[in-house]
DNA sequence: CGAGTGATTGACTTAGATCAATGACCGTGG
DNA sequence: CCACGGTCATTGATCTAAGTCAATCACTCG
């Protein structure tokens, strides 16, 4: 469920490690594409700048993110990558990956399933960020994550990362979170929470 | 750039057309998947529910947008999509565009193109929603779209739609664009905003 | 043991949501 | 041809939820 399982042997053989200090830059609008990139560690940005150097954050990369997919199928960028924080990054090199693509078709069907995957759940965040209550919010992140149980809820990593993944500081999140545990919506324990059974109906 | 322009005339030929009326369904969670969906009117929903009936919306799609391309991956829905208005939708059947994938893997490709493209259309929106000032979230906006004279950005529909885009309320991306024109950071004329040279640079 | 970080709660402020009203415009049907 | 219903654009007033600042406690790690 990483996003680079898909990947053969065969590029991954070929690819090449590369660390990053802090404010170095990854490529640069106008380079041609070297390929695709994966943050092993730390966090990489991509950012578009104006003309008064304004800058536009279009995503920010940390360890198991992939940067940069579209740039297989085009040959130039058309944004800056800089490591914010001293970064290990991973680069599949584009020719080794293409190569990959043209023996064996069915590569790029994984390619393909990996991204569809990817829009699906995108999409599903940002209609999350879409509702401006953070208790609906929170909701809606428990509703899609269930488990299989239809019950309870695993939490990923911490209740600050979470927070940052909702959209919402720290200090909101704990407060909801409070807020439905004492009237009675869930039940926390650990890093699993309960959706308690809704009393109306 | 429309999203079915990688389509070709042999999937085309078989596209299916079917009309919806208001809150009925197109699929329920665990139907076998039946092809790629695009809307043509109307709004769709795909929508998760749990066990006490609570409604998480994972894409809301209007005229234009696609549905469901995971599900050619897959052979169960993992979710419901109902119609929210009277709608219209096209269904390309899953045989016809799989055997086309086989026949031609140049096609494979075209479609991991579009899709990355919409990894980093999605992820970039998804940025913005971080920001959580409007006249930021305006400014990564207008950075973002900046047209290649790095100067205007043509806005694509009302402004209702952009704020809708941006996660604003109408009213809220109103003010903020009064502002910044008091403020002289931008200039409109109708559908078009030209970016004022900003004064500190 | 002290530094660093996560979790949590309190107090205060504010930006944006919400409710409301108005004018412009546009198509349409009588 | 014009009145009318609908939607967009715009602005005002008000309210509240979430952001911000701040403090505390628990825990881990070297």
């Amino acid at each position: 469920m990483t996003a680079t399982d898909w990947l053969p042997e065969a590029v991954r053989a070929n690819a090449i490690d590369r660390k990053l200090r802090a404010g170095q830059a990854l490529f640069h609008a106008g380079d041609s594409t070297v390929g695709l990139f994966e943050v092993l560690e730390g966090k990489v940005r991509l950012v578009r700048v104006d003309r008064s150097g304004r800058e536009a954050v279009l995503q920010a990369a940390s360890a198991g993110d992939t940067l940069a997919e579209a740039s297989l199928f085009s040959s130039t960028y058309h944004c800056e990558a800089v490591a914010t924080t001293r970064a290990e990054v991973r680069l599949y090199p584009k020719a080794a990956l293409l190569a990959e693509f043209a023996r064996d078709p069915e590569l790029v069907r994984s390619f393909a399933a990996m991204l569809a995957q990817q829009v699906m759940a995108l999409r599903t965040r940002l209609e999350r960020y879409n509702i401006h209550s953070a208790r609906d919010r929170v909701q809606h992140f428990l509703t899609v994550n269930m488990r299989t149980d239809r019950r309870t809820v695993t939490l990923p990593g911490t209740l600050k990362d979470l927070a940052a993944d909702l959209g919402l500081t720290h200090e909101a999140l704990y407060r909801t979170l409070a807020r439905m545990t004492a009237d009675g919506e869930i039940k926390r324990s650990g890093n699993i929470i309960r959706l308690t059974r809704s009393t109306y109906d």
